[in-house]
DNA sequence: TTTATTCGACTACATCTGTAATCTTTGGCC
DNA sequence: GGCCAAAGATTACAGATGTAGTCGAATAAA
């Protein structure tokens, strides 16, 4: 089951960091959160619980701290979402997501290295398949 | 002004409605609507109220009835939204979500070529910027 | 003209979110 | 051993969201 969990915008943000590095503190897990958000410790605190009860992350016991980590896996869940957004916003062409993305922003020489990596690797498979 | 305006899943299938076309009579709107989502008719009066009070859509009266039309721009919300998301879940790198993507659907042949076009777009402005 | 219908406006209400504050428990420090 | 600080649990509360129902006005039907 890859998990038909909601995540919300501000939950995501710890998400991240525990899918940076896990199992964390909740204590480190504040700090790394507050180097780009300015949250009170208590509301991140509130976060984890949440994620918690979603079952999106979960903790082991360490004393009277807790180490989360996440239960999410990160590439399915951008997967998901990513799905999703194509439907709902393109039709579910993800050309157009690309290209619109790209005329309000440069891609980078990395990102073109990686969709011609990915044509590429199209190109073949559909060769294969073609057989 | 792209408009910071926030728009819920909800109230985006009838925006998709009438960025398909526009204006529209709410009835209309709603037949369209009810083909897709199993949705009250007051449920997609009230989502058309809601989103008149958030200035993403307004309409002229026609008699009693009033028809419908966007103020957002579509491809403005798109890249909005596609930027967000890169950001928020691939930290601003195109290329994961696109390789996430391809992995998971397949690819068709009018994304692939729509791909090719966007870098070799890119590569032709590199060439110039590059003088 | 009386009535039934239909429109949009307004109201409803539970849940989710953002954003904490307070309560309770427990390990440490004096 | 007693008190305090800090961790998680519980509570708070307003605004957004999903999902309608009700109300008053206007119109179409009879």
């Amino acid at each position: 089951m890859p998990s038909n969990i909601d995540i919300s915008n501000a939950e995501l943000e710890i998400l991240n960091v525990l899918w940076e590095s896990s199992p964390q503190f909740s204590a480190d897990i504040v700090k790394t959160v507050q180097q780009t958000n300015d949250w009170h410790e208590k509301t991140i605190k509130t976060l984890l619980s949440r994620l918690v009860n979603k079952g999106a992350i979960d903790f082991h016991k360490s004393g009277r701290a807790y180490r989360y980590f996440p239960l999410v896996d990160q590439k399915d869940y951008q997967t998901k979402v990513s799905s999703t957004i194509v439907d709902r916003l393109f039709s579910g062409r993800l050309s157009g997501l690309v290209s619109g993305f790209a005329q309000q922003r440069n891609l980078s020489r990395e990102d073109v290295e990686s969709l011609k990596r990915i044509i590429a690797d199209w190109e073949q498979q559909q060769e294969q398949s073609d057989d």
